[in-house]
DNA sequence: CCATTGATCGTCT
DNA sequence: GACGATCAATGGT
């Protein structure tokens, strides 16, 4: 689509993920799925790097679920949370590296009719891709889409150059949710961005299992 | 505005 | 068998 820009090429994510998730914010990622376009200008993710980041799906080695990092950059690496939630990333750097790129939140910027039907509890379009789910369910992403190639020419998901933000509009931070090297600074987002998700530091949670959740279930 | 919590299941130990 | 790269409803300030 000529509206934003170039397809991007391989060469793109096949660089340290770290600059390849500062680099993605502004870019442009559409997917047309059963005859629908929807496009997110993305505003927030998150580096993981691979083997040496504990907080990485990769940390502990190949595993099934994990085996799509491990593979070629430009590919999604798309998995299930919390018994409910579908999560995307974008696989970065050189083979066997299985470092990632985590879409955390974006403005939909084609495709808002369709979007609202995928959120049909949001009420304010800023927050239809606020969030990591939510930008997931935007694109439709689920396990199917788990190892789709960005750089096919002919693909039905590809990440375009939109226009990237100005250097002093970008901002680095530790990233959401996560226990592990809670002190690493790898979450990149864009200043006064509404889609933009609100910080939290990762806090212990009550239990959820245990006696108690057993007596509910009756 | 902010903090708390239930829902729900694939994944790995 | 425990837990997680979460969301949205709820209730308080």
């Amino acid at each position: 689509m000529q509206r934003f820009g170039r397809r991007l090429q391989r060469s793109f994510f096949d660089r340290d993920v770290d600059e390849v998730a500062r680099d993605l914010l502004g870019r442009v990622i559409a997917v047309d799925h059963a005859g629908l376009r929807v496009a997110v200008r993305l505003t927030e993710v998150e580096a993981y790097a691979g083997l040496e980041d504990p907080a990485s799906h990769a940390f502990r080695g190949r595993t099934p679920r994990s085996s799509i990092m491990f593979g070629p950059a430009g590919h999604l690496y798309t998995y299930f949370v919390y018994g409910m939630h579908w999560c995307a990333n974008i696989v970065a750097g050189p083979v066997g590296d299985a470092s990632a790129v985590l879409l955390r939140a974006g403005e939909v910027v084609d495709g808002v009719d369709t979007a609202r039907l995928r959120r049909s509890r949001v009420t304010r379009d800023t927050e239809l891709a606020r969030g990591p789910a939510g930008l997931a369910t935007v694109l439709a992403f689920d396990a199917s889409s788990n190892g789709t190639d960005l750089c096919r020419p002919d693909g039905e998901v590809a990440l375009f150059t939109g226009e990237p933000p100005l250097a002093s509009a970008v901002r680095i931070g530790p990233r959401v949710g996560v226990a592990a090297a809670a002190e690493i600074e790898r979450r990149f987002w864009i200043e006064a961005e509404p889609s933009v998700s609100a910080f939290r530091a990762w806090t212990p949670r009550k239990r959820t299992a245990g006696p108690a959740a057993a007596l509910r279930k009756r």
